[in-house]
RNA sequence: GGAGGUGUAGCUCAGUUGGUUAGAGCGCUUGCUUGACAUGCAAGAGGUCGUUGGUUCAAGUCCAAUCAUCUUCACCA
């Protein structure tokens, strides 16, 4: 038997573990129909990103579930794969490209996408390695990526679709525009900021009079494109305006004055300036009232030839020098301080430009719908169940889907327009000729598809459909998603509409939502602040189960969470213990034991005790799990494994290990080893590498814990009643170590105890762990009487329900200091004794509250009661020394 | 403005459907080279569960109000 070195080094196992069960195919789903199915998708990671702590608590979340899952017997899958990102992506190609001097429109975009593709190959593999280092055991035969062959079949066909059903279609609309990425951006990717801007009061000349009209804007710099001035039409200041014109001061263009309900009285000065290329408001009211749509700005946020002389300058630029020639002009009435919400790229952080311009849109409404439905009918539930609100929220009132992006790297649209007619094809390959005009002057359209798009599919799309192959039949609709409470807009809403309307089934049917990682300060991981911890700095300094550990231990589902070295620390002393608690225990078998013929005739109370815990332990932890109670499932573990088998088992049962002549001792290793072996089962979904470690050092039956069963609760190991007898001895051993620790005696300090109980079946449990209190409570030897007769009339007594232990310590003990403690104590129990009281003088508790609940007053009362009486002698008998 | 979260020990957080004397990790105090482990063992101090009402025999837990704080959505130029 190996002899396990004193510190457990993760290092020295993990990698190796790892690729031992890669190797041996253990992650492997198999679409097997004698199994129930179990099946997870992982969300795909970012092609340019790396592990973040966000990632690590995700992914360890499911691949707990997986684990435990395989082990209960399931069929699983844990799909993984990865996204092209197609924003993202592309900004760090044309970046690497920038720094040699390209620009991506000097090349093409055929050669542009050789070297995405190649950068692809590249890094795109960086991020599985690292999901590798943090133990993930999913199905890396199934690895996907959302432009791979089928994934780019799904998008297409299911564009089509929506586009036949009338769910897609192509319009001028005014949309987010991201000058410094150069493409439309959709709703959810603005992030808003308040921030401090200015009002300009701006005096607009009236036509053919004196007068002006002040309209207050946040965007001077827009003018360039006011196509009208609105007031509301019930404002009497100035409905004798509607109708007239002012002259548009720096362009000198004749505007209309209009009325619009838009427009609130009581801000600025009441009226506004329209703008419809430049404001989604003003774009609306545009429509209402047939204004033109007159564009300032190209698409990299530079004035455009609209703006004569301000043309070409940057848009921050050109209001500078509008606001100073209109100062000079002396059409400024006034400028305020003014705080605004200002929109900004959720990817490069510039500030969005709203812009009108021709896009494809995705048709929310008759999609929303059955996707609210799935969520309201539990179809798919939220855990935690709050979640499901802010999804409905979301959903309820969502605006169409701007889907089309200005870039290269991505699904570039199907749709052809025939240069000729203007006609419109969708089509899932290039038409030969229009089905209008019949011209072969065919272009397809230059843009592609929001990321999002794609990854709606991914639950699907990944097991093959549109084709009806097995695995999606086996597989899907799926059991579990797992991700943070931040991309339920961006993503887990897209994927529910998307399977509900392309499957006819929701995707999922649990979301468990996990919140953020964020630093020790309680601040969000960042780039900019660089707070962010590297998960893999973690791994190599604590191992990937002590990070593993800390993510899960003490959260509760969908809170944030901070991270701190001090938990990893806990994680890794956890392993550590662990270890070295199967160091014990193989350490004691000397040879190979045979436990062909245990006898549980030779189960002694601290056996029987420790199983009837891990009974308790394996039912609870197991709907703990089953209720997504991922952090209070460990933390029994933790307890069971720590408290109940290291600090009391192991420390029960030396006594019977160091005498190898004890008949029973192969019992004794017989229990350990089979309660190590059930605690890692438990174990190994949270803490994969040490419990395998463990397993395999123990076991000879399977090769592998992931392979091996999950535990069940087995009912012949419940002794209920004599793990209550060992808690009459724990109980007895604590009281007995408090007491010397109180009266300051030393370990080495020996002596008799002395047991007094009139109960005889407590007298025999005592007697009988005579071999317990010396171990552990500096017991020399121990007596038992049923009454005081031959206790030392100088003795420290601990009263105990139905017994009392003695100590004749007289020597040690400083009387007066014991007076005031057992005063202290007399307080307590009178005081825990009127607390019963009261309630049992209550009419009302006594007819109302359950009986056994009124019967655990009473006892408590008499417990107190008789406590108090027998604290109440010990003084007086003190008082008399 | 709408929606939602959080407030429990010095710090970070658990506390499942209301039910013994409210828990853990870290930190702190005291004592231990106890034949697995100092990444350890034993003992201890420390909390009027944000505040105020209410429901109930019984409230950290349910309800209402209030204060503080955070997130998110939508926004008046």
């Amino acid at each position: 038997m190996k002899i396990l070195e004193t510190k457990y080094d993760p290092k020295a196992i993990e990698d190796r573990l790892y690729s031992l069960w890669e190797q041996k195919g253990y992650f492997k789903a198999k679409a097997d129909k004698a199994k129930k199915p179990f099946t997870v998708m992982m969300p795909p990671p970012n092609i340019t990103g790396q592990l973040h702590m966000g990632h690590a608590i995700d992914n360890t979340m499911q691949d707990i579930l997986i684990r435990m899952k395989r082990m209960q017997g399931y069929s699983t899958l844990w799909l993984p794969g990865t996204d092209h990102a197609s924003i993202a992506t592309e900004a760090k190609i044309v970046e690497s490209m920038r720094k040699e001097g390209i620009d991506k429109h000097d090349i093409g975009r055929e050669e542009f996408l050789k070297r995405a593709w190649a950068w692809r190959e590249k890094y795109g593999t960086r991020i599985v390695e690292q999901l590798k280092k943090m133990g993930s055991s999913c199905d890396w035969s199934r690895e996907r990526f959302t432009m791979d062959e089928g994934l780019s079949k799904a998008v297409v066909k299911a564009f089509i679709n929506l586009y036949e059903k009338g769910l897609i279609y192509r319009g001028e609309k005014i949309i987010n525009w991201c000058p410094v990425c150069g493409t439309s951006i959709s709703n959810a990717e603005v992030e808003y900021e308040e921030k401090e801007g200015a009002l300009w009061y701006i005096k607009y000349p009236i036509e053919n009079e004196d007068e002006f009209v002040t309209v207050a804007t946040t965007r001077p710099e827009t003018m360039i494109g006011d196509t009208a001035v609105a007031v509301n039409p019930d404002d009497d200041r100035y409905k004798h305006l509607v109708g007239k014109n002012v002259i548009l001061p720096l362009v000198n263009k004749k505007i209309p004055v209009i009325a619009d309900e838009y427009v609130e009285k009581d801000f600025g000065t009441g009226v506004v300036k329209i703008t419809p290329a430049h404001d989604p408001n003003d774009f609306e009211v545009g429509l209402r009232h047939n204004l033109p749509i007159i564009n300032a700005m190209n698409d990299d946020a530079t004035m455009n030839d609209n703006a004569g002389q301000y043309s070409g300058l940057d848009r921050y630029e050109a209001r500078k020098r509008m606001v100073k020639d209109l100062e000079n002009a002396r059409l400024i009435d006034k400028i305020e301080k003014h705080m605004h919400n200002v929109g900004s790229c959720y990817r490069c952080d510039s500030i969005v430009e709203p812009k009108v311009s021709t896009q494809w849109f995705v048709k929310m409404e008759p999609l929303a719908k059955p996707a609210v439905d799935v969520v309201n009918r539990s179809e798919t539930e939220f855990v935690p169940s709050r979640f499901s609100k802010i999804y409905l929220n979301w959903m309820e009132d969502c605006h169409d889907w701007c889907i089309s992006r200005q870039l290269w790297w991505g699904h570039r649209i199907p749709a052809y327009y025939c240069e000729d007619c203007g006609n419109v094809i969708v089509s899932d390959e290039m038409p030969n000729s229009c089905n209008k005009c019949k011209s072969s002057n065919i272009k397809q359209d230059e843009d592609t598809l929001d990321t999002w798009f794609s990854s709606a599919l991914w639950p699907f799309s990944t097991l093959g459909w549109p084709d009806k192959t097995e695995d999606l039949q086996y597989f899907y609709p799926t059991n579990v998603l797992v991700t943070g409470y931040d991309i339920i807009f961006f993503w887990v809403a897209r994927m529910i509409f998307s399977g509900v309307e392309y499957t006819g089934q929701t995707p999922f049917s649990t979301v468990l939502i996990h919140g953020l990682v964020r630093d020790e300060l309680g601040r969000k991981m960042s780039k900019s602040l660089g707070n962010g911890v590297d998960p893999l700095d973690i791994i190599s300094q604590y191992g990937t189960d002590a990070l593993r550990f800390s993510l899960i231990t003490g959260n509760s589902p969908g809170n944030d969470l901070r991270f701190s070295e001090t938990k990893v620390e806990a994680g890794r002393n956890f392993a550590n213990k662990i270890w070295n608690a199967t160091r014990f225990v193989l350490m004691n078998f000397d040879e190979n034991p045979d436990f062909s013929n245990i006898c549980k005739c030779n189960f002694e109370n601290p056996e029987k005790w420790i199983l009837t815990r891990l009974n308790r332990v394996i039912k609870e932890v197991t709907d703990n799990m089953e209720r997504f109670e991922l952090g209070i499932a460990l933390q029994k573990i933790y307890e069971f494994i720590w408290d109940e088998f290291c600090d009391w088992y192991i420390e029960l049962v030396k006594p019977k290990l160091y005498d190898k002549q004890n008949p029973k001792r192969k019992e004794a290793l017989y229990v350990l080893k089979y309660t190590l072996t059930n605690a890692m089962k438990l174990l190994h979904p949270f803490m994969p590498f040490i419990s395998e470690e463990i397993y395999q050092s123990l076991a000879d039956t399977e090769e592998s814990i992931m392979i091996s069963s999950w535990p069940v609760a087995d009912a012949s190991n419940d002794y209920t009643e004599y793990a209550k007898d060992m808690d009459v001895i724990m109980d007895s051993i604590k009281s007995i170590r408090n007491k010397r620790s109180e009266l300051n005696i030393e370990v080495k300090m020996k002596s008799n105890i002395f047991f007094v109980s009139d109960d005889e079946h407590i007298r025999n449990t005592i007697q009988q762990g005579e071999q317990y209190f010396i171990k552990l409570a500096s017991a020399k030897s121990i007596s038992v009487f049923e009454d005081e007769l031959k206790i030392p009339t100088n003795s420290i007594s601990i009263i105990l329900p139905g017994f009392k232990i003695f100590m004749p310590f007289k020597e040690l003990v400083n009387i007066d200091e014991e007076i005031t403690r057992l005063e202290k104590e007399y307080e307590k129990a009178i005081a825990e004794m009127q607390r019963a009281k009261s309630k049992l003088e209550n009419e009302a508790f006594v007819s109302k509250a359950p009986v056994n609940l009124v019967d655990s007053e009473k006892q408590k009362y008499k417990k107190f009661e008789d406590l108090s009486h027998e604290i109440k002698q010990s003084l007086e008998n003190l008082k008399c020394m």
